[in-house]
DNA sequence: CGGAATATTGATCAAGATCAAAGCGAGTGG
DNA sequence: CCACTCGCTTTGATCTTGATCAATATTCCG
């Protein structure tokens, strides 16, 4: 019954988060989405209050159930927050990549533990801080509405996902990762295990499913990376 | 399956500073529902601009993909959001009984269609106009924030539901719904169909599975009438 | 290299869907 | 008042998808 169960406990209490106080910002780290001029102002406060934190690979960022007094935003890296369900199983909620923003729930405690997935550069602030800058500066409020609008969209698409068959599923999440990157061609930061967790399905189902896929002639698989040779087969599948 | 962005800058940069009061994390943020100041102000501000339109069993209130122009609360009945899928199925996304909010999102097309489940009283409210109270007064502004807040922990927790059995689907449905009632008797206004379209199940496994229940003497079912007669029993089983 | 962690592949199993057929209950008309 | 009907619900038999169990195979890193 019981899958996947975090092993690293150890691990994460050998290394020691590195703090940087008040980074200066780079312009990587500037990257304008849509709502420029909103976005911009929640940026530049995160980054004059904000501290930035590396995490390595499977190191916890939070855990469940703990005070949630500060929001995240990804500077490199990739994060996922998850819960642990009482049979053991692991429910992956999301994948932030470069640029998301996490923990932004209202309740002060977290609801879902966060974890980093490959190395993770990540901006922390103090909730309380950012209410301050929110008071002080409409723009900085407006843009955690939605921030958090977006992400109820994003959550209302995975139970849509969910009730779809395993082919279907996998296919979404692919066109999914594919928005966010370049060309056709997807790094896969995370296992097996985590898609698995993530599209509740087994890793068996989902390495057979990439099969069905490269056999359909729609993907090209390798362990870290897939291609999209055929978008439209895969959304044809997708449904 | 595209996600929508916000495009709502005109209501919002519309008038004053959307201003945080009170912007300490606790423990005002702890109980969101008994948010009794700002939720009054939301409430008053709706029932000043908003008007009361009258539904009729399975009446569509709106559809999906059309305008965003309201936003909507039940003054008495029931309704639910969903979303037809391409192969026909239906994807129920939430059930709102009297003094629910829905209708919420940031976007400017509404991402799901909503109608009556039995006869309804809703108050609708032009959200551009709701924006602009927003923009002028703090509170409802805030309200708003947290009302997606909730939609967004409410969501996760119907994600966290469809990861489980159908037992404990069943389970978890009539607990939520418990919730909302008082006693251990608990009013069914929606369909078998309906619980199933929620659930992600068949009609035929929601029957079998309230019969299960029934021979556990968890609880007694009629058509439209479920009495929790264990408790203990169904939060167990609901995991 | 070598050993552990991760991934693939194969065989079987089970939960829930699907197909099919009664039951039930509220409204209608004779 | 009772039979008829229509939509909803329950119950039963069978089938399918993806889980589980069980071996390999591959990748990652020391």
């Amino acid at each position: 019954m019981g899958r996947h169960m975090q092993t690293q406990a150890t691990a994460f209490s050998a290394s020691r988060p590195l703090v940087v106080r008040n980074p200066l910002p780079t312009p990587e780290y500037r990257q304008v989405s849509a709502d420029t001029e909103n976005s911009r102002a929640l940026e530049h406060a995160m980054l004059r209050a904000g501290a930035v934190m590396s995490f390595c690979r499977s190191e916890e960022i939070f855990g469940d159930g703990e005070p949630a007094d500060h929001i995240y935003r990804v500077l490199a890296g990739t994060v996922c927050t998850y819960k642990i369900l009482r049979d053991g199983r692991r429910n992956i909620n999301a994948f932030y990549l470069a640029d998301g923003y996490f923990a932004l729930e209202l309740v002060d405690r977290h609801s879902h533990a966060a974890e980093a997935i490959s190395g993770a550069k990540i901006l922390v602030v103090k909730r309380a801080a950012l209410m301050v800058l929110a008071g002080r500066d409409p723009a900085v409020a407006r843009q955690l509405l939605v921030l958090t609008a977006c992400e109820l969209a994003r959550v209302q698409d995975r139970v849509l996902l969910l009730a779809k068959t395993a082919e279907e599923r996998v296919a979404g999440f692919l066109l999914e990762m594919a928005k966010r990157s370049k060309g056709n061609s997807i790094e896969l930061p995370m296992l097996r295990q985590d898609i698995a967790d993530y599209l509740g399905l087994t890793i068996e189902t989902v390495s057979r499913t990439l099969k069905l896929l490269k056999d359909h002639a729609a993907i090209e698989v390798s362990t870290r990376q897939v291609v999209l040779l055929n978008r439209s087969t895969l959304s044809r599948i997708n449904g």
